[in-house]
RNA sequence: GCGGGUAUGGCGGAAUUGGCAGACGCGUCGGUCUUAGGAACCGAUGGGAGACCGUGCAGGUUCGACCCCUGUUACCCGCACCA
């Protein structure tokens, strides 16, 4: 048989669409499995190589999962706010809504092309005011129970897409969107305090399976520290100034005190300060550099003195000088360290530089050369002489710190709170309306989703404010709770917001009175296997989390965590071992391999190109390798003879069966696909195969290849689908030959193999060993020391 | 700087986790069939005439090391003056 891809693939889609194949079912009493995939975002350029990687793993396992017998959620949707679509409707006089719709549909052509089976009938589309009612509905959850907060504070601002950004969308000092340099700007947003949730995102952790690296990425990036905060007096002066410290048991090695630039002290106390002008100066050089500047220029201390500004160590009642420096950041902590130039690398070089004294107080290192940061035994400490640091001399002083009411013990974070706002158009409109009376009111429930206005003009306002804000039927408004003249909230929601509960709504996606029923969240969720880039392990998978874990405390999701399982899928490269990217001319279109050569053949060189977590490059030459073993598969159904099972390849069989079942378990397609290639040789070798062998091995093939699997399965007389076929069990007796061959090794070096039965007894072993030809011309002459038999591997006979 | 990872033929990659290194595929070479082949099929293919040598490099442990240990180099990915 020849298989016609232009015809057949279409053919066996339409089938599939027609029969319902791949749609989860509403019976709750089956085992279910929930792939998910991250959703992608519709952009014009259509479906990207990338994709169809991306999601071939939980193709691949939720197809072979339906094969046996699970009630399978295979969902997709589209992540469809942003700011890509808005810049292309500006630039094309476009909706963004009539964008999106075309992407969406242009991406749903091309995703059935390949054959994906999805689950279409539960897509989800998070610019659909059904699907976004929700997204608010959430966000007013937050805001009542007190998640949501407004602060005026420096922001990341990109010029370009004239948009506050989050620290993740800017790392780098770049716009995560167009790349243009980010500048620093001050402004009052939104903010969502996922600090609260630092705890509970940490110790999740514990309960889900993901590889190490990733979870250790998220605990990097939630950055948990614990030490202690200490309050120090300032001479003359009420107010204490307050610390953070991870070494409170270095504090009589305190010298000095710095902070932050934008430390607030320094305006409440400008009256005291008698350098006012220089520190005023200072701070304004730093202001002008942005965080990213600032970090690049670490190897050189900078920095003030403040006259007039005099801390007092609170445990030796020594006075001691208060710095203004830049290497302090007001993010971090209280915006504020006690600094011991004696145990801080930092610390030492500042005080180096500025001639500050420096006090030993941990025994083992050379402070006159530099810095000391390990382990000692305490001295110039007072009560904490002759303590082991760390050990229990932290206790220790936090213990003396809190009887006299100078600081206690605590954690902080690296985790900064969520910068929820986007001054654009095409996102969730934030539901709140200010009251001149009230303040914030949340819009009430009953009047979601709010909408986005109808707007000629999408452009932005100069000042960086939304295009909402032009639209003056939609920002004014009443106050929902007294009724009086109230100004509409006018910024959107990040994109990242829709992305954060998709996966709940896939559940129950034409809920009208919930965002999903719990009792379909009951029976779908936790996401059983979560497959993604690395790119979202720390932004959307910690943002989704928290969502969950939020909706989780107020009891409406069942499980603590969403995703069970997650890994990753390494990158497409371009055939050059680049990066895929339009200005080095290397990208591949998915399209194109599809229409050359049809989706299976794309699907199989994608699962068997390489180690599915890893990058590798593409390879025109490997796509049409991947094209001929399909062809070689369809002329199997020349070589079927008779039922049954060929003697000659049963146990092949059966170990295939075996290899693939496990490999596709753990993500390794490309042995699971060489597994079937040794088998497809094997069988041309032997020269016949029986019809239900050639069942069997279509039935392997199919989760890699479905369209030439169901066409040979029909030409072998099967009526239904095969794609909904019993997947294929192993008898594991019958994966063991009757004979092995061993390596035959004398002092650890291969002479030769030795075939024996399996049962053979160790002395056999050893006796036909010693007399196999190869092994007498290296051992003659010598004495035997040892011999060493592994059954079913090796021999080896050591000789001296 | 800190954390995580990787290194195997001409190329992508295998190796039951300490037991025949290079499965499978690509490419290359030779052949068959062809007017032709950049199609298909068959055969060969780590290096070396050979004894032997070969998993980034140098050591070590072991009967036996791609795998474990020590040191080292290169590259990749996170985070980065985090107090």
């Amino acid at each position: 048989m020849k298989y016609d891809f232009t015809v057949g693939d279409k053919k066996w889609q339409d089938r599939w669409e027609a029969e319902h194949a791949f749609e989860a079912k509403d019976d709750h009493t089956l085992p279910k499995f929930y792939g998910l995939i991250e959703f992608p975002y519709p952009s014009g350029a259509g479906l990207h190589v990338g994709h169809i990687k991306a999601f071939i793993s939980m193709e691949v396992l939720s197809r072979k999962r339906r094969m046996q017998g699970y009630n399978v959620l295979f969902p997709i949707g589209f992540d469809a706010f942003g700011l890509n679509t808005e810049n292309y409707a500006i630039k094309t006089k476009t909706h963004p809504r009539i964008v999106t719709d075309r992407n969406i549909a242009n991406f749903t052509r091309q995703l059935k092309s390949v054959g994906y089976s999805f689950d279409w009938s539960r897509v989800v589309d998070t610019t659909d005011e059904d699907y976004y009612k929700w997204t608010q509905w959430i966000f007013l959850k937050m805001f009542e129970h007190g998640l949501v907060f407004r602060d005026k504070t420096l922001v990341n601002y990109c010029p370009s897409c004239k948009v506050v950004l989050s620290n993740e969308d800017s790392q780098g000092g770049k716009c995560d969107i167009c790349h243009s340099d980010v500048v620093q700007k001050s402004k009052e947003v939104w903010y969502l305090r996922i600090t609260e949730y630092a705890d509970k995102l940490l110790s999740g952790l514990d309960l889900v399976d993901y590889p190490a690296n990733i979870k250790q990425q998220q605990i990097n990036w939630i950055g948990k520290s614990t030490g202690a905060f200490v309050n120090f007096e300032l001479d003359g002066i009420e107010e204490k100034l307050r610390i953070y410290t991870t070494r409170p048991d270095t504090l009589f090695g305190v010298t000095f005190m710095v902070i932050a630039p934008e430390h607030p002290i320094i305006d409440k106390y400008a009256d005291k300060i008698a350098n006012m002008d220089e520190v005023k100066a200072y701070r304004e050089a730093c202001a002008k550099k942005t965080e990213f500047e600032r970090t690049q220029l670490q190897k050189d201390k900078t920095g003030v003195k403040i006259d007039g500004l005099t801390a007092i160590n609170p445990l030796s009642g020594k006075k001691i000088p208060v710095y203004i420096a830049d290497y302090v950041m007001m993010g971090y902590g209280t915006g504020a360290i006690m600094a011991v130039p004696a145990h801080d690398e930092r610390d030492y070089e500042f005080a180096k530089k500025f001639g500050i004294d420096i006090i030993e107080v941990i025994k083992g290192g050379d402070i006159s050369k530099e810095a000391y940061t390990g382990d000692g035994e305490m001295i110039n400490s007072d009560f904490l002489n002759g303590y082991d640091n760390k050990k229990d001399s932290i206790a220790r002083v936090i213990e003396v710190l809190t009887e006299r009411g100078i600081g206690e013990g605590g954690v902080t974070y690296k985790m900064k709170d969520w910068a929820f706002n986007r001054q654009r158009y095409w996102g969730e409109p934030i539901p709140i309306v200010h009251c001149p009376h009230c303040g914030m009111v949340p819009v009430p429930y009953d009047e979601l989703p709010l909408r986005l206005p109808e707007v000629e003009d999408f452009e932005p306002g100069e000042g960086g404010e939304s295009p909402l804000a032009k639209v003056e039927s939609f920002v004014n408004c009443k106050c929902p709770k007294c009724g009086g003249d109230a100004k509409r909230e006018t910024d959107t929601m990040p994109q990242w917001a829709g992305s954060s509960w998709y996966f709940l709504r896939y559940c129950d996606p034409k809920n009208e009175s919930a965002f999903a029923g719990m009792d379909a969240l009951k029976y779908w969720m936790p996401v059983d296997w979560y497959n993604g880039g690395m790119e979202h392990v720390t932004r959307h998978m910690i943002y989704s989390r928290f969502w969950y874990r939020f909706l989780y405390d107020l009891g409406e999701v069942p499980y603590i965590e969403p995703y069970m399982k997650r890994s990753a899928v390494g990158l497409v490269l371009g055939s050059d071992g680049q990066k895929m990217s339009k200005s080095l001319g290397n990208v591949v279109d998915p399209l194109d391999i599809v229409s050359a050569y049809g989706a299976d053949t794309l699907r199989t060189y994608v699962c068997f190109m390489g180690d599915y977590g890893v990058a590798s490059p593409w390879s025109d030459t490997g796509v049409k390798g991947a094209k001929r073993f399909l062809d070689r598969v369809a002329g199997l159904t020349e070589l079927v003879h008779g039922k049954g099972v060929t003697p000659a390849l049963e146990s092949s069989f059966h170990k295939t069966i075996k290899k693939v079942s496990a490999d596709i378990e753990e993500l390794k397609f490309n042995t699971a696909i060489a597994a079937l290639m040794t088998l497809l040789n094997e069988i041309y070798d032997n020269g016949s195969l029986t019809r239900d062998e050639l069942l069997t091995f279509v039935k392997l093939l199919c989760p890699f290849a479905p369209h030439i699997s169901e066409e040979i399965a029909e030409t072998l007389g099967e009526k239904s689908l095969l794609s909904l076929a019993a997947w294929p069990e192993h008898d594991e007796a019958k994966t063991v030959d009757a004979t092995v061959e061993l390596a035959l090794q004398v002092n650890g070096k291969l002479r030769g193999t030795l075939t024996v039965d399996k049962n053979a007894s160790k002395e056999d072993v050893l006796s036909l060993a010693k007399a196999d030809a190869r092994v007498l011309s290296q051992t003659e002459g010598k004495t035997i020391v040892k011999e060493i038999y592994v059954p079913g591997r090796i021999v080896n006979i050591v000789v001296k």
